[in-house]
DNA sequence: TATAAGTCCTATTGTATTACTATGGTTTAG
DNA sequence: CTAAACCATAGTAATACAATAGGACTTATA
């Protein structure tokens, strides 16, 4: 049930370009300097950021100066948009997808116990994915970094 | 976040096996029954229910009038085991496996946002998978024909 | 206006995984 | 003793994943 290093990468890049917005600071972020920070090859970012601005959730400028920056405000970019974009569906077997429904091979679809608990594990994943938007976790990275600072030696 | 066929193929092999254990008839049931009843190749199903045999949700009964049966009752037997057996770890990142943890490449890794969403997904996925038993997969598919059975024209 | 610093975009490559298929063996009921 | 069933390993074609390569385009600024 993994997610792949695309759909890591991505989301990781994401909740870096939430922060300056967050915090009010110059809102456009070279790949560069998102790959350096995350530890990951700024080619294959490179690509993963052309998709989501192709999606509609990044804008970029481009020449000196320029770089990516969120296209709405993190408060109304879910997790679950981003990870769509990236990975495909949420749904563990195509048959209890709700964005893209495939019929799987079984005999009964209606009395197949298998996509009655898949269904709830889709359902389950997709209400945090879709109910996670960035700026809710950055809003989590600081209340967690409050809490270990307060309790540091 | 996709089931791939041999977990698929495998949770559906082990759920027709508990059915004859809820029904008080014959347990032992062979591949080639299962094969048919859920449209999947033999060959590539007898390696499935080894692994679950390997790893002890199964027993069988080799020559004539052989076949396979679960090892424990249904009621003792949840979906999250076998996932495990046939397609690893319910996590969708490494480092917030219960099972099988192993750090990812982020900076710091306490007040990683995307590690605390992952968390979460990984528990509410768990959660399902290991709270829900073979008996339970099979009373809901008793209820759901019911349902349906009333409500035909 | 030349150029450096950035994004844009497509193609390719190497590797790993997936979903089977093939083959040959072992065990046991009748 | 043999047919029906399980046991086990190896191979393969297709696909997806992760990354690399390289050039075209855009823009600030000296």
């Amino acid at each position: 049930m993994r997610l792949s290093k695309r759909g890591e990468y991505g989301l990781r890049a994401m909740i870096v370009l939430a922060e300056p917005v967050e915090k009010n600071t110059m809102p456009v972020v070279q790949i560069k300097e998102i790959a350096q920070r995350e530890q990951i090859s700024a080619k294959f970012l490179e690509q993963i950021l052309l998709s989501l601005k192709n999606a509609g959730l990044l804008h970029s400028k481009m020449g000196i100066g320029g770089g990516y920056y969120l296209a709405r405000s993190p408060g109304e970019i879910t997790l679950g948009q981003i990870f769509r974009v990236l990975d495909g569906p949420v749904a563990p077997i195509k048959c209890v997808s709700q964005m893209s429904y495939e019929p799987c091979g079984c005999p009964d679809e209606e009395t197949c116990g298998l996509r009655l608990v898949m269904g709830d594990v889709r359902n389950s994943i997709a209400d945090i994915l879709d109910h996670t938007s960035l700026a809710d976790v950055t809003k989590r990275q600081v209340a967690v970094r409050k809490k270990l600072g307060s309790a540091k030696k």
